[in-house]
DNA sequence: CATAATAGTTGCAGATATCAACTAATTATT
DNA sequence: AATAATTAGTTGATATCTGCAACTATTATG
């Protein structure tokens, strides 16, 4: 019983660590270049790794805060020129939010560093482990989906 | 290859979605009572989870936070009575950081939601599969450690 | 004793968050 | 078709959290 408990909080522990550690690496990469915040690369990832093409409303929704939180950050990313707002031409109250190419490499960039950390971590592990591991996580996204 | 990746991105998902979840039904508990924030709430919790006593420095070093977002955390916990600076008779530059009755008492009922909630979010998963993503986190937690 | 190192504090600046009030565009209602 | 209600986005105000750098107080070291 406890056990669950304390398993939650060590997931977040480890989430903690390995996001700040992707940051620590990712922004040594990116000295010169771009420099993106975490809640920025966050909202970038998000929205590269929707199925369809989302707008600011959706991208609230999605990341469970207050669509001005995301206006925001839509600016932030749009002043540094990853992604762009196109107004949709059926309604045009909705801003399309597409990546562009800068934003395509930063997020592939982000992703070989990803990559590599996942590999260091995975490490020692074998492939029955990571099986599970996949499953019950997929178990517990159906879940909270229907929170 | 890819799979690693989007496991984490998953993952990060649904670490959002849970604890955003626990602090929806934990404020919809609290109305009259303590008003605490998340990153407050994660400070208390940490501080109830360590074996041993801890000061302010030490909540930074496993926060990954700078000493001074600690102290002001510290501040607002303990304007809430939910926490203590006490004074080291030895070394009277450490203060140790004790959770009062309250302090307590807010964690149990943290931790009750919590538990119901991951009650919920094991429903259908057997126990070999939980053994597994047990042994996968506590693996992940020494790999993140090293780094 | 003078100097280093350590723990904590404060001021400052920047990023994010929410809320409520607002505009503009679209849809529903009478 | 005119009016009302809804929806998407924007803005302003305010609060919280963050890190950095400079500072104080205390302890350790040479």
């Amino acid at each position: 019983m406890e056990t669950q408990n304390f398993l939650l909080l060590k997931l977040a522990k480890i989430m903690h660590k390995v996001f700040q550690e992707l940051k620590k690496r990712f922004d040594k990469l990116n000295d010169e270049e771009i420099k993106i915040s975490t809640e920025q690369l966050g909202l970038l990832r998000s929205i590269c790794l929707e199925e369809d093409d989302v707008i600011q409303k959706d991208m609230a929704e999605i990341m469970g805060k207050d669509k001005s939180s995301i206006l925001r950050l839509i600016n932030s990313l749009e002043e540094k020129d990853l992604i762009r707002r196109v107004v949709d031409n059926k309604d045009r109250r909705k801003n399309y939010l597409m990546v562009t190419k800068t934003g395509h490499r930063v997020m592939e960039r982000y992703m070989l560093i990803v990559n590599e950390l996942m590999l260091e971590i995975q490490q020692g592990l074998n492939k029955s482990d990571k099986e599970v591991f996949s499953k019950v996580v997929n178990h517990i996204v159906i879940k909270t989906g229907e929170l």
